[in-house]
RNA sequence: GCGGAAGUAGCUCAUUUGGUAGAGCGAUAGCCUUCCAAGCUAUAGGUGGCCGGUUCGAGCCCGGUCUUCCGCUCCA
């Protein structure tokens, strides 16, 4: 099997040809940055999540699952620094493509003018800040003639706000401005139901809350298929921790985010760690578990030692108490007492995490046969524990009574894992669509089935087949997916 | 977002200088077939990304727009 090549734009194209991703809209030519999965890819992103989910909640019994909705208070995106850190008015140069913010360029040349009227001109800013007037903003510079420190020229765009968050009304009426935004992140659907799950799930530190949801962020450039998308589905857990413990945590979960990449069949030299050396606001400690994509090294998973940063704002913005009381005895033989609780948190891109599988699956293999020609396929070498169609089931001929006695197995087979049948078309024609969508079992009915009730069943990766009795099919395939 | 390139059937492409679109593969139905994209027959599928302009006439020229790709930039 030599020559096997992997080319991003390849599998782009596969994944829409075989109905695992379609641009969104396409009909209408299509949203930027935003794509649907198609039939094949929905159940594959389904059997990502909930590998995901059993490996965090059933595997763990001190994690529990929620679902927090999208919509959440607008004090909520207050309290995490959302909105303030990012909602600032920015201008483009064309010529040096330097971004800056609007009022520290205004600022930095209203210091090398006179006092009085860089006063004023700072004043005027701030008039047209307070109403977003962004025009108005754009004219300020044009007519105070500001450069851009690098190109030294005034040759601007627009002035625009890049807010991250999509933001839309709630109610009937949108006179109250009472903005809701669509969640940045799920993170905060699970702090603000810390005390909930906590208290009604009895919980003992140390313990998890996981989530599976979308997030929405609108960015400025989105690109590389699904790998950065403005809706993208996130999996996270945030590890609720005694204060001094985190690093303890956060480098077990290193430890076992990385084991879970391995369970579904990323291979440990397409891994890596990204420790981070500028960190964000909240956080003590950070890394990524970044994958080898087509397009290079990139984030797959965050690890991120929160500190008490976000139970503490929300403690603070909705003057609630979010403490928990530790029973458990310290050194000195007293309980731990009352405390805000430290979150190490896993956050993983379940799109990202598609797109690998993916990416490592899709194979081009060409061989020479018997007789001396080239023959080749497209194979998508899916774990068979991931795989969105698990079996096959192929009468050799489409009579003889071989489709009869192939429904009877497909009626069994669908009752365990999700199947296909097909008596259209020639044997290896069928063989290689299966290879095309990646199920990794195909069992074929003949005419010997008739006889001693065997079927040859073929497998994807090596394109061997062997016989085996029509009573151990299901047997065989729920072992093979179940590792 | 800035700069560059591209867009014709599901896919890969053709259509000599403007004269209202074809092929291969694929798909669907049938025939034939005893295990890796075989063969035969038939059928479906395109207002040439979209909108506008020039022209007697535009897939082809011009403008705008959308989408994609490449480079830069950004990514809490």
């Amino acid at each position: 099997m030599a020559n096997e090549v992997n080319n991003f734009q390849e599998i782009i194209s596969h994944c829409k040809e075989y109905g695992y991703v379609f641009q969104s809209s396409e009909l209408y030519d299509g949203l930027s940055a935003v794509y649907d999965y198609g039939q094949m890819g929905a159940q594959l992103k389904k059997n990502l999540r909930d590998d995901w989910w059993k490996s965090m909640t059933q595997l763990h019994e001190n994690i529990v699952g929620i679902d927090a909705a999208i919509f959440m208070h607008p004090t909520v995106w207050k309290a995490s620094g959302h909105v303030d850190n990012f909602s600032d008015p920015m201008i483009d140069n064309k010529d040096s493509n330097k971004r800056y913010r609007v009022d520290h360029l205004i600022e930095a040349f209203a210091e090398t003018i006179e006092k009085s009227a860089g006063d004023a001109l700072i004043q005027e800013m701030e008039q047209l800040l307070a109403k977003d007037d962004f025009n108005g903003l754009k004219t300020l510079i044009e007519n105070n003639k500001i450069k851009c420190s690098i190109s030294k020229t005034s040759n601007w765009t627009e002035v625009r706000q890049f807010n991250l968050m999509f933001s839309t009304q709630i109610g009937s009426v949108a006179e109250e401005a009472d903005t809701i935004y669509l969640r940045p992140e799920t993170a905060q659907g699970i702090f603000v139901n810390f005390l909930n799950v906590q208290k009604t799930g009895r919980m003992k530190i140390p313990f998890g809350i996981a989530q599976t949801g979308k997030a929405f962020r609108n960015e400025i450039v989105a690109r590389q298929f699904i790998f950065r998308m403005r809706e993208f589905e996130q999996m996270e857990m945030q590890f609720f921790v005694r204060p001094g413990t985190q690093m303890e945590w956060y480098n077990y979960w290193k430890d076992t985010r990385k084991k879970w990449h391995e369970s579904i069949g990323i291979p440990t030299e397409k891994l890596r760690y990204h420790d981070h050396v500028k960190l964000a606001h909240y956080a003590d400690a950070a890394l990524d578990i970044e994958f080898e994509f087509p397009f290079g090294w990139k984030e797959l998973e965050g690890i991120h030692s929160r500190t008490d940063f976000d139970l503490s704002q929300h403690a603070k913005y909705s003057k609630k108490k979010i403490q928990y009381f530790d029973n458990d005895l310290n050194e000195e033989g007293k309980p731990f007492g009352n405390y805000t609780p430290f979150v190490v948190e896993t956050s993983v891109g379940l799109d990202r995490l598609f797109l690998t599988v993916i990416s490592l699956a899709y194979q081009e293999e060409k061989w020479t046969k018997e007789d001396g020609t080239e023959d080749s396929r497209v194979v998508m070498k899916i774990p068979a524990k991931l795989a969105p169609t698990k079996l096959a089931i192929l009468p050799l001929l489409k009579k003889d009574g071989l489709p009869e006695i192939a429904t009877e197995l497909m009626k069994e087979c669908k009752q365990h894992f999700h199947c296909f049948y097909e008596e259209k078309d020639a044997i290896g024609k069928r063989y290689r669509r299966m290879d095309a969508i990646g199920t990794p079992f195909c069992v074929t009915i003949d005419h010997q089935t008739k006889e001693d009730n065997t079927v040859t069943i073929r497998y994807r990766d090596t394109m061997t087949q062997e016989r085996i009795p029509m009573s151990e099919v299901i047997r065989l395939v729920e072992k093979a997916c179940n590792v």
